[in-house]
DNA sequence: GTCTATAAAGGGATAGAC
DNA sequence: GTCTATCCCTTTATAGAC
């Protein structure tokens, strides 16, 4: 599972790291098999061939190995969606290539997900969604979309909403396929394509330099809830 | 705490409504002091002056608790937005009044809610905000939001999708009080008439003619994706 | 019957030997 | 780096007191 991201970000550095991408794959298996709860730091341990002890030397806890998961599913994201804007041409091939690979890496992983949905609540949570202990795991994702609309001609305040309006949009999708009980998930599949479309226009109408007064209005909203730090331009 | 929407709902019936009430006044009191995993059914049956066995004769479990909160919430929301669309005649003002009665309801619950986001990841549990088990709650709520725009001049499928999309908005507002620890939730409340200021651009932007290709999209995305049943025109 | 005290089990986490 | 041993807390089960 996690050979990929791995491999491409140590190349085979050493037997340790092994270990713990050893560690991080009977970890996954287990929380997919029977839950996250149900699975105990012992059982990972032993899965993995190992000692408790050691599985503590790798990891703090199971806290610290979903958090490995975490950025996983990031870093995996960000190489695939950069390996698919480099094919893709369109904005909306961009977006869905984006949005796609998310699913792509996350799609057996659905019950993880579902147990990992109650963090997003507290805000103090190192897990939690939202919270300040994930905030640059967060912008990492943000980024993502900020790469994908990358090299398109949009006004400025566009420019500077548009990757956070796209994360969003792509949290409220996952919120769906958590939900989604369709064979292959084809309904979030669907979903993921028709909403792109909506983007894309979308972007047609915000676009005109008659919505001005609106996007600024958006971008003071998100600014003054502090969902959105000063734009360079504005420190400027 | 549940004195108005009791009172309203049931006119002092009978000693038991009353022991009811009491039961719900003092489990909610320990809620919020201690929060939801810590307090125990006879906590809550003690707080109560009653025995364990006549707490669970009057609900099931803390769950069903927590679901007669829900009601609360709900049928207080209605009530009280209802009261306030009656004052209030512009649009502005009726959406302002249906988002800031949410957060007075719940304003000394956010402690609570944030142990209750945790449902939300479960499809199957009956107090997932999204599951099936809470349609009809959620049915409730969006119908608030069809009172508020009710009277409006609107296309037809703005009026089918709009309700829907003001309860998502309503939805994002409530997770943003969550993480909101500003004083008296000040943020939220600017965050709220800031959202309406959007909402009333956004409308005259997506009212016009030119716009009907991008309603319809919207209209059968939600559709498709299931968030929306088919509407009475359409069955027609 | 109901409550409470205590024991047993399970599991997270750490220390120190090797 | 990995092991064994141990600690400590939480949950669950049980048994005896009221």
């Amino acid at each position: 599972m996690f050979k990929d991201a791995a491999a491409r970000a140590i190349p085979q550095r050493q037997a340790s790291e092994e270990t713990r991408r050893q560690i991080l794959d009977t970890a996954l298996a287990l929380f997919r098999e029977r839950g996250l709860d149900a699975t105990t730091m012992r059982d990972i341990a032993a899965g993995a061939g190992l000692a408790l002890g050691a599985a503590y030397y790798y990891f703090k806890g199971k806290e610290a190995i979903v958090g490995a998961y975490y950025a996983y599913v990031q870093e995996e994201h960000r190489v695939r969606a950069r390996a698919a804007f480099e094919q893709a041409g369109t904005l909306r091939d961009r977006l869905r290539a984006a949005l796609h690979t998310k699913i792509d890496i996350m799609k057996n992983d659905q019950k993880l997900l579902r147990a990992l949905f109650r963090f997003g609540g507290d805000p103090d949570h190192p897990l939690s969604w939202f919270g300040p202990a994930s905030r640059e795991q967060r912008r990492l994702s943000v980024e993502v979309f900020e790469e994908a609309i990358a090299g398109e001609k949009l006004p400025d305040d566009v420019l500077e909403v548009a990757p956070l309006l796209l994360w969003t949009l792509h949290m409220g999708i996952l919120l769906y396929f958590l939900y989604d009980n369709s064979p292959a998930y084809r309904r979030t599949r669907k979903l993921i394509d028709a909403a792109v479309d909506f983007v894309i226009d979308a972007k047609r109408v915000a676009t005109l330099p008659l919505m001005r007064p609106v996007r600024r209005r958006v971008l003071n909203i998100l600014r003054d809830a502090k969902l959105l730090g000063e734009s360079e331009s504005a420190r400027a």
